[in-house]
DNA sequence: GGCACAATGCTCAGAATGAGCATATATGAG
DNA sequence: CTCATATATGCTCATTCTGAGCATTGTGCC
């Protein structure tokens, strides 16, 4: 072990000193009926209100890589298989991950991975629920969400109740960038930065035991807790789904084998949280190719039946990025 | 610990069992003269030709974040300041690592840190490379680099060396999609996916031990060999920061205080791999707002003395994701 | 002065974008 | 049957963005 401490070392990559509790944690999502939803489970043993979390487990070191333990751990528990699996961030603060594992350092490998629609076999302990209600200001589908005032307002006390007009500064400059307060733009992709602004800010139940000051908000404004830091984890998944989302064609993997145009934008707005113009939309998939037409179209709902068309997967070895550019519509918001 | 092995279970993210080595890998970047440079170490004991590595240590559980304890442990040991800093993967191949820390799963947490051009202060056991030595194909500011000539016959070969038609089907698919073989256009963020490719073509001295097979390929060809999977880290790294470019000003973190536009764009050029049209970026650079004027010139130099820049830091508080869009100019390539 | 070399200003055609109008074809109420 | 409603789909148009290149302006150097 020379010089693992002192110098510069290289040691083995894997001979360290200090072996660390490592765990993994899947955010897990779908999209039903135009609502997108991630896989939660009941976690026993939890404060009131902060039984639901995400799934997670051990370390399974039967299998060559981390990716491939998490897609047979889950595939094996929810019969249910995995379409698209991204490593998220790696998670390692000390003081939010919930214990401390007995001296360990304690570490959580976060992976996203999407799933097809999936009805059937319900799972035992495990349900679906609509992402937003645990992030419930990240949904702009309705136009401006409502619970925004009461956050706006609260978050203007805590900048304002900043110990000396630096940090003041810092703080008004940070609810602009994440919350577009004072005249910012809403930046969809920054998920992650809002939901850790409401944390330091206090308003998060999460962030118990940390300042150990009271949570000044209720569930209807800053939305359900989770477990742990899993509400974390969700952000980060889906800052990260927004921006993918973008430059590549992730969301087929959300998608039945056929659908329709619309339902395709429903989908791209649910992970949005933002409404889409709909024949530029529909430009933008012409254009770059990502479906081709079957010769069915729908029928039996309200309005012109609609052709059914399927994702072309070509097109992962054509373009150099395809993906859809997230143009909020003017109308509806 | 219910369930931990067998349902679904979510036990305390930390409270896990089969605790693992975990290290830390950093891959720290800065750009002198218009290159690009990665910090490395020299690694004691290593096979000849792969005593190059990357800075790796073990994890410090002092800090209270992941973060925090690399950046006190890269400026303790370099006293160099890290500007920039995020989290680039977690490796936890079993296969890949080096050795496997006595039954401990090994996993690395590998982080890029940009900073300022350093010429002092040479450290004693580290030293800068151009990292285009380790990945020489990655280089297109002088045109198609000729080591591609001698990857591609061996890159073909190996795909016509399948064992059966889909998998050779495959295999082509993917020399077009990474090295744009066949027709393909090349994309300079796929970095870490053409090394692996090679990797798995046996063209990668590291794949040694592997599969067994002597490695077809020589330094001139392939680029310098690194220890362990650094190899495959700095990839990441390269490909991370190629697409970052795009939509973050975070070049400036490489930048002295002041430069001129140039300056800026042969940073840029350095670590995209590619040249870019001089009038298109300036008029980039400026309708971005991303510098702002001193009131000083250059002198000394051939050519008309250029304006010095500073970069605006308004601009991380204003435009939504200010970046660099990279088209290659058609002329110098 | 004349040359090599950059910096800087400006133009222009074509593609991409954002917005909206118009029309076609369903269902369901009355 | 007809209308209201809802969606699907085709098409236009002004604006901006992009990629490419021409022209001119300063400097150091021989």
């Amino acid at each position: 072990m020379t010089r693992a401490q002192d110098g510069f070392a290289v040691e083995a990559t894997g001979a360290l000193p200090n072996p660390s509790a490592v765990g993994l944690v899947a955010v897990i999502v779908a999209a039903t009926d135009g609502e997108p939803r991630a896989l939660t489970v009941r976690v026993p043993g939890q404060a009131t209100g902060r039984e639901t979390g995400l799934p997670a487990g051990p370390l399974v070191p039967e299998h060559p890589t981390l990716e491939r333990g998490l897609r047979a751990w889950v595939e094996r528990q929810t019969q249910q298989r995995l379409g698209y699996v991204e490593q998220l961030y790696t998670f390692g603060d000390r003081d939010r991950q919930g214990d401390d594992s007995g001296g360990l350092h304690s570490l959580s490998v976060a992976y996203l991975a999407l799933v097809r629609e999936m009805r059937s076999a319900a799972l035992p302990e495990a349900s679906w629920h609509n992402w937003y209600a645990f992030l419930p200001w990240e949904d702009w589908r309705a136009g401006r969400p409502a619970t925004l005032d009461d956050i706006e307002a609260k978050l203007l006390a805590w900048a304002a109740g900043a110990v000396d007009a630096k940090i003041r500064r810092r703080r008004e400059d940070r609810l602009g960038l994440t919350f577009g307060i004072g005249g910012g733009a809403w930046n969809e992709e920054r998920v992650l930065e809002r939901y850790e602004l409401l944390f330091e800010a206090g308003l998060i139940p999460e962030a118990q035991g940390q300042s150990g000051e009271a949570c000044a908000t209720d569930i209807a404004t800053t939305g359900r807790p989770m477990t742990f830091d899993h509400r974390r984890v969700l952000a980060t998944a889906i800052g990260r789904l927004r921006g993918k989302i973008k430059y590549r064609p992730v969301v087929f993997e959300l998608m039945p084998p056929t659908f329709t145009l619309f339902q395709l934008q429903r989908t791209v707005e649910a992970l949005s949280g933002a409404n889409l113009h709909k024949q530029n939309f529909r430009r933008l998939v012409a254009q770059q190719g990502l479906v081709e037409e079957t010769d069915e179209v729908t029928s039996g709902a309200a309005g012109r039946p609609a052709r059914l068309v399927r994702f072309r997967r070509e097109v992962l070895l054509e373009r150099p990025a395809p993906g859809f550019r997230l143009t909020p519509s003017r109308r509806s918001s």
